[in-house]
RNA sequence: GCGUUCGUAGCUCAACUGGAUAGAGCAACGGACUUCGGAUCCGUAGGUUAUAGGUUCGAACCCUAUCGGGCGCACCA
């Protein structure tokens, strides 16, 4: 609808203009500052140009009115307009929304350690990349859901420590002596228990089957993660794993071409010279790589694999860390631009008003799971869907446990079931409410009409500009009006029956599509 | 200390990325048809957009300084 509007708009001046939806929606549809852009150009008052500009739309079919008003132009689209493209949405169901788009896009997100489930911190990156990914797809993106296993490292070593000396403890009764670090929780005593059952209890003491035990677990761990996303909603089409990546060192080396030396018998990467603080060693003295090893190589084999575009989804505390990835894909020889690192601020929780602290080796840490299970998946996704993911987070843990029912989710759902149950009481047929032509609209159905319409640029807008937040807060918006439509005008019975009714299936049509591209399906009943 | 990011109603968040009178939801208070679902709707109250300057037709948004919070500042991941 936008672009049609842009495009005639485009053809007019030669150049992109803005169009913005006026905040009193009596001024029209749409409505452009440009006018005082070109105030300064033209040498004239902004209110000339907009008068003399909206003169100039009088015969243009797409529109029922054009004014000037305070130098504002505002652009009114005419009901023929408006009913066709209602028709043309409501014949592509699903489809509604949809775009053209092309080009393929490497999304990796969540890559949580597989060192335990995952907790109420990891849903806001799962929630939103998931969104994203769903509204990328939409729009014709050719998108590939990836997480990355870090399977390799301390803190799978620490993992078998953790694991038998749990077993020993819980399972054979044995006073143990606890390291600085270590993981404790449910998770860990289970698959000690397995362990025993599996292995046998001399594995838990074993201190050489450590390493295969780590190695075990982290599958067991991982398989556990997935279960939790798809409670969720929340699919991956690839897992990759950090140790099967090492193969590659030698060869990935080699491409860096002078981005690395040897000083000390440690190896490191020349990040300094293209914005980091610091080089930064990716070999340590004794041969074990650092993370960031694993990390150049990953970033090779995704480059490698030949994507469009590259978007890493990471929680905000390794906002330090792109500068280092960045610079190892330009050593590398590829464009670090086409790599676009979007952060997730972290979520603080409070109990009782009071900071509490998660800790996955104090075992301290609030599941997602278990908050999944007291207030529902599609709450949960609404919830942090709905927020900003550049701004930090409170929650009260409390409330997010209540099922409350001012809760969003529900006003939206009733908005949809509300719709049906109009359908259903109907004794109009479906062809007969195709067929009805909007017109003679009241200012309240006008304004839904459009509300509802606007779904493909809210869409758009969410991807493009990468803010998931907006989907959510027009279908807000969009119940709202159905409510208040519902409430001030009656339908069923009336002559305009046919007529609302075709108005009221494109709001169901909006508010079903957009609850899909976040993961939640509308209800019928509720 | 350095970097980075944020600061909007009592609380949680918006504001179309520089545009018209800064808006919603909770919480508070007061209302709503013997009517298609009251999980709804309407109203009242709540603001010097952290503070002080600056840029221009126009600033919550851009620039500078100050104050306050988050997150980084590993050969951990």
């Amino acid at each position: 609808m936008k672009q049609r509007v842009n495009a005639l708009l485009r053809d007019k001046f030669n150049c992109d203009v803005i169009l913005e939806k006026p905040k009193d929606r009596s001024f029209g549809h749409f409505a452009t500052p440009i006018a005082f852009s070109l105030a300064k150009e033209l040498r004239k008052s902004p209110m000339a140009i907009a008068e003399e500009i909206a003169g100039s739309f009088e015969n243009e079919s797409m529109f029922s009115a054009v004014e000037s008003v305070k130098g504002y132009i505002n652009f009114r689209l005419s009901e023929s307009f408006l009913d066709e493209y209602a028709s043309w949405a409501l014949s592509h169901g699903d489809e509604f929304g949809c775009s053209d788009k092309k080009g393929t896009i490497l999304l990796e997100f969540v890559s949580a350690n597989p060192t335990g489930p995952l907790h109420i911190g990891h849903a806001r990156g799962a929630v939103y990349g998931d969104t994203m990914l769903r509204l990328g797809r939409h729009l014709g993106y050719d998108i590939t859901a990836e997480y990355y296993v870090n399977d390799a490292g301390n803190q799978i070593d620490l993992l078998g420590v953790s694991l038998q000396l749990e077993g020993r403890s819980s399972l054979l009764g044995e006073n143990v002596e606890w390291p600085e670090k270590y993981y404790r929780g449910e998770y860990l005593s289970d698959l000690a228990k397995e362990v025993a059952a599996l292995f046998g209890e001399d594995a838990l003491r074993d201190e050489s089957r450590q390493k295969e035990l780590a190695l075990w677990a982290k599958d067991k761990i991982l398989a556990l993660i997935v279960e939790d996303l798809k409670a969720i909603n929340v699919h991956f089409d690839t897992f990759v794993s950090e140790a099967s990546l090492y193969d590659e060192w030698d060869r990935v080396m080699a491409k860096m071409n002078g981005g690395v030396y040897v000083n000390e018998g440690k190896t490191f990467i020349r990040s300094s010279d293209l914005g980091d603080d610091h080089d930064r060693v990716v070999v340590r003295e004794d041969g074990r790589p650092t993370y960031l090893a694993g990390d150049i190589i990953y970033h090779n084999q995704k480059f490698e694999r030949g994507y469009d575009d590259y978007i890493n989804i990471w929680g905000a505390d390794h906002h330090g860390y792109i500068a280092r990835v960045k610079a190892a894909i330009t050593f590398l020889g590829y464009d670090s631009s086409k790599l676009e690192v979007l952060l997730s601020q972290m979520v603080s929780l409070l109990k009782d008003g009071e900071p509490f602290k998660m800790s996955k080796r104090a075992g301290t840490v609030i599941l997602m799971s278990d908050v999944v299970e007291e207030i529902g998946a599609e709450a949960l996704r609404f919830m942090f869907a709905s927020k900003k993911c550049d701004t930090a987070l409170e929650f009260d843990i409390e409330e997010l446990k209540r099922q409350d029912s001012s809760n969003p989710i529900y006003y939206i759902q009733y908005a949809h079931a509300r719709i049906q149950t109009l359908i259903s009481k109907s004794d109009k047929s479906m062809e007969e409410i195709m067929s009805a032509h909007l017109h003679d609209l009241s200012a309240d159905a006008d304004g839904l009409l459009f509300e509802a319409l606007l779904l493909p640029e809210i869409i758009e807008d969410a991807f493009e500009s990468r803010q998931a937040q907006k989907l959510p807060d027009y279908l807000k918006v969009l119940a709202g009006r159905l409510h208040k439509f519902y409430y001030d005008t009656r339908i069923i019975g009336t002559a305009d029956e046919a007529k609302l009714l075709k108005l009221l299936l494109v709001v169901a049509l909006s508010i079903k599509t957009g609850l899909s591209l976040l993961g939640i399906e509308a209800k019928d009943r509720m």
